[in-house]
DNA sequence: GCGTTCACG
DNA sequence: ACGTACGTGAACGCC
């Protein structure tokens, strides 16, 4: 900072433009946050060109100011500011404060006035002095060593005038402004001037007699006989006027400059504060080594190596301790084959220590096997699944495992998109050390574990290790205090080694299968290739939707059906409206069919494939979804085709390993129904279910009034998409869309279906209610999801919290149900022994892999559990098939 | 890295 | 009047 200037900003108006030239923008979690955004992106934009060496932003204070006491109608008619804006404040005043900028506000003054103040008391110090502000007012101030900067339009654009820059654009000297605003007035002010004189006029007059005074002292030689009757009816009205648009520079400050030197942010809440409002530009802003590089950590963690000959202590240690936390180190995140280059273990109270297994790990096994089964010893971790699927490739069956850091989180907050240690050990202890991200990178630029230090990869891991044991007892309490222990401790917990499991096992795959599909669908790509260049008759790239929309709309002058944000729409709703206006459309519709097969599921399939094993080892997270569903990665075999033959078709290549299995696909018939009727308590629909109904068709003929022999399948299929509408939270707008009915219609069908079915009303009702009072909804086993935007203003983003509270319920209901028969099924077939397993489930189906003379037991076990774990007001209802292939499991 | 599209429940 | 179905993940184009 070797530069002299003071920098000084009206926070209420620049808070006021940035809010105004953004969109709405809001967090996940509803916070609006726009304002906030555009200011510190002009904040920081002008602090990088000026560099200013003090800085300080000036707020309007709350209540009346001393020109309320001289005009009582001063700002009578300002709106009041929005609450969207509103609650931006407190949040620019807390980052301020964490940038180390101060703040100044005093009652019955306004900003302005603290700004002048601040730039007389700057060039009294011989300071250059640059004012912020989105206010024009603020030109008066301006001289020779005072430059006002000034938002022009968005908030990129600002214009600097000084005394100079001010003649030049107006003709007037910046003082002769405060005789503008007298004869002028203000009208967002409220303040008067003189009626008839704008900004022309004034300047006009104002360059003739000098100033207000000097032109009433003339006031007989004013050209223009009405302007004339209007100066001298209105003059105490424009000296008045001019009093209250005259900045004051001698507010009684209590700080003096040298206070508001600029000082090192604390980037720690910076960066804490940047993450909670998503502003994900601005982190780029902080250090990196306060977003968690090695030296700056707070705490440090220390471990120790161990040895071969230090084994039978550490198992001595952790006998005694009858506890442990563990992590594996592993080279890469693929972790069904990779490497294993060490292991932590902590006990409580005792430091960390590490145990290198890169030049072999059949002793380290040997010894500590009966520790990981010992069920008398507690084990800790975070993101188990990975440490177990270790264990099942070391031929290890953990027991007793309690707490995982991850899975707690989780379900203390689902919606949370970052469960790594590093975030606990902020949110719980206030400290934080080196993950694993940080330690390596991200990207292409990725480190290896491998290439790094040991005394990198020992704090590492005893930062993991530490934090995990100091955050079980508070996580712990915290599920309990909120109900959620049971489903913690019954189904989460034990759910992370059955995921462990199934990602370890794989699905066995058909490489062949997919080739000779791969073969014929390249074939129809390329037939469809020439047919669609010809038919547009030029070759284009039939992969960009962009190029698409220019040949539809442009080239062959189809109507435009709708826009996205970058141009033409041409999505399949869109193509499927023009299928009748050209043959090209049909033709790009089954080409992006076929190619989407192509790429996503053979190729994709393909590379994933495991060379040893033959096998898919998909990855289960559980921390994804926030409605307490799992979701499926590399690959995802939770979307795998089956709405259309060509896709299904896919599925003949998810085979079982050899001729000893089978598999076995039960799904849950209409689970989320019935979820509803149970926890809506309605009659009509409890006694559907009861009854074995069709629902589509019962549901046909109560909101279409027709007997049930009477219902077509046309009316079963829209009572259908009116049964999936009531489960997402209907609107009348997307059943139409659906069913590509009128709006009307659509409403009069849902309107209908509430008039039927009285109870699931009053529970839609009833839960965006409480989800309103209490800021969550919940599941049938307690599983919570925080809403935050109920309390939203914004009509669309409230409207959306309200659909997340009708459906989060049903959905996270039918999570929990098959969870607990994912649990219950696994435990049970290890308690029978039998070489059955479990591999894949798909929200509401699960897939087994089953031993051929174990088939009638396992089927009716499966059965029977996925029936029963829970009873609800309704049966539950499980249909299976077994097959040779997923494909013929249907 | 984001937007579009499309696969599933 | 607002502009919307709920929950996911992968490939691709484009900047």
């Amino acid at each position: 900072m070797e530069n002299n200037r003071i920098m000084i900003i009206d926070g209420s108006s620049l808070l006021h433009r940035a809010f105004y030239a953004l969109p709405l923008l809001a967090t996940k979690k509803g916070l609006y946050t726009n304002g906030v955004y555009g200011f510190l992106t002009m904040l920081y934009k002008i602090q990088d060109q000026y560099k200013p060496k003090y800085m300080c932003v000036a707020f309007d204070k709350k209540g009346p100011t001393f020109r309320h006491k001289a005009y009582e109608e001063y700002k009578g008619t300002r709106q009041s500011t929005p609450s969207e804006l509103a609650q931006q404040f407190p949040m620019i005043r807390e980052i301020l404060s964490y940038m180390k900028i101060k703040t100044l506000e005093m009652s019955e003054y306004e900003a302005d006035d603290i700004a002048g103040t601040l730039a007389r008391l700057g060039e009294e110090k011989s300071l250059d002095v640059i004012l912020v502000t989105g206010d024009k007012d603020y030109l008066q101030l301006a001289t020779d060593k005072t430059k006002v900067l000034i938002t022009r339009k968005g908030i990129t654009e600002m214009e600097i005038y000084d005394r100079s820059k001010i003649i030049e654009d107006y003709g007037i000297e910046p003082k002769q402004f405060i005789d503008l605003k007298g004869l002028m007035g203000d009208k967002s002010d409220n303040i008067p001037g003189v009626p008839g004189v704008g900004e022309k006029t004034g300047i006009k007059l104002l360059k003739e007699y000098g100033n207000l005074e000097k032109i009433y002292e003339n006031i007989d030689s004013v050209s223009g006989k009405k302007l004339k009757e209007n100066l001298i009816e209105n003059k105490q009205l424009a000296f008045i006027s001019k009093k209250l648009g005259e900045i004051i520079t001698n507010v009684p400050l209590e700080i003096s400059i040298d206070d508001l030197e600029v000082e090192e942010p604390d980037w720690k809440e910076l960066k804490l504060m940047f993450e909670e409002l998503e502003f994900k530009s601005l982190l780029d802003r902080i250090p990196d080594k306060y977003t968690g590089k090695g030296e700056e950590v707070k705490r440090e963690f220390k471990a120790i190596q161990i040895y071969q000959n230090e084994f039978i202590a550490l198992i001595e240690e952790i006998k005694v301790a009858k506890k442990f936390a563990f992590k594996f180190i592993l080279d890469d995140t693929n972790y069904i084959e990779n490497e294993i280059i060490g292991i932590g273990i902590k006990t409580p109270g005792n430091i960390t220590k590490y145990i290198d297994l890169s030049q072999g790990i059949d002793d380290f096994v040997r010894e500590f096997k009966k520790i990981f089964e010992d069920e008398t010893i507690e084990k800790s971790g975070h993101n188990l699944k990975v440490d177990i699927v270790q264990l099942f490739r070391l031929e290890m069956n953990i027991k007793n495992y309690v707490f995982d850091s991850m899975i707690a989180q989780y379900l203390l907050n689902p919606s949370q998109s970052n469960y790594s240690i590093n975030n606990l050990s902020e949110e719980y202890l206030g400290y934080y050390g080196t993950d694993r991200i940080e330690l390596l990178g991200k990207g292409k630029k990725a480190k290896k574990i491998s290439d790094l230090d040991k005394e990198d990869i020992l704090a590492h891991i005893s930062f993991i290790l530490e934090t995990v044991l100091d955050l079980e007892p508070l996580m712990v309490s915290k599920i309990k205090e909120l109900g959620m222990n049971s489903l913690y401790m019954d189904i989460e917990l034990p759910l992370v080694e059955v995921l462990a499991s199934m990602e370890f096992i794989g699905f066995k795959i058909d490489e062949g299968e997919l080739q000779k599909l791969g073969k014929e669908y390249d074939n129809e790509i390329e037939t469809l290739t020439k047919d669609i260049y010809n038919l547009a008759g030029i070759e284009f790239n039939i992969n960009s939707p962009k190029q698409i929309g220019e040949i539809l709309f442009e080239k062959l002058g189809l109507p435009v059906i709708k826009k996205t944000k970058t141009g033409y729409s041409t999505d399949v709703e869109v193509l499927e409206k023009l299928i009748d206006q050209h043959p090209i459309v049909e033709k790009i519709l089954r080409y992006r069919q076929i190619v989407k097969l192509k790429s996503t599921y053979i190729d994709g399939l393909i590379n994933l494939i495991n060379k040893n094993t033959n096998r898919i080892h998909s990855s289960f997270n559980q921390t994804i979804a926030t409605t307490g569903r799992i979701s499926s990665t590399d690959p995802n075999l939770q979307n795998i085709p089956i709405r259309t033959e060509d896709g299904r078709r896919i599925r003949k290549a998810f085979v079982t390993d050899t001729n000893v299995y089978k598999l076995l696909d039960g799904d849950y018939s209409q689970i989320e129904l019935r979820v509803l009727a149970h926890i809506s308590k309605d009659p009509k629909l409890i006694e559907a279910f009861i009854e074995g109904e069709d629902i589509h068709k019962k549901t046909a003929s109560e909101v279409f009034h027709v007997e049930l022999e009477d219902v077509t399948p046309e009316l079963r299929y829209r009572a259908k998409a009116v049964n999936f509408g009531i489960v997402y939270g209907i609107s009348d707008f997307g059943l139409s869309k659906d069913l590509n009915i009128s709006r009307k219609e659509a409403k009069e069908y849902i309107e209908n279906y509430f008039n039927k079915f009285k109870h699931v009303k009053e529970y839609m009702e009833n839960v965006v209610e409480k989800g309103k009072k209490d800021g969550y909804v919940e599941t049938i086993l307690n599983r919570r999801r925080y809403i935050p935007e109920l309390s939203a203003k914004n009509f669309n983003v409230r409207s959306f919290g309200e659909r997340v509270a009708m459906n989060t319920p049903i959905q996270g209901s039918a999570a929990d149900i098959i969870k607990l028969a994912m649990v219950n099924v696994y435990a049970e077939l290890k308690k029978r022994n039998l070489k059955s397993r479990l591999i894949l489930t798909v929200h509401d189906e699960l897939i087994l892999e089953v031993y051929i003379d174990e088939i009638d037991e396992v089927t009716q076990l499966v059965k029977k559990i996925m029936e029963n774990s829970i009873e609800l007001e309704v049966p539950l209802k499980v249909d299976y098939m077994i097959g040779d292939s997923w494909y013929d499991t249907k």
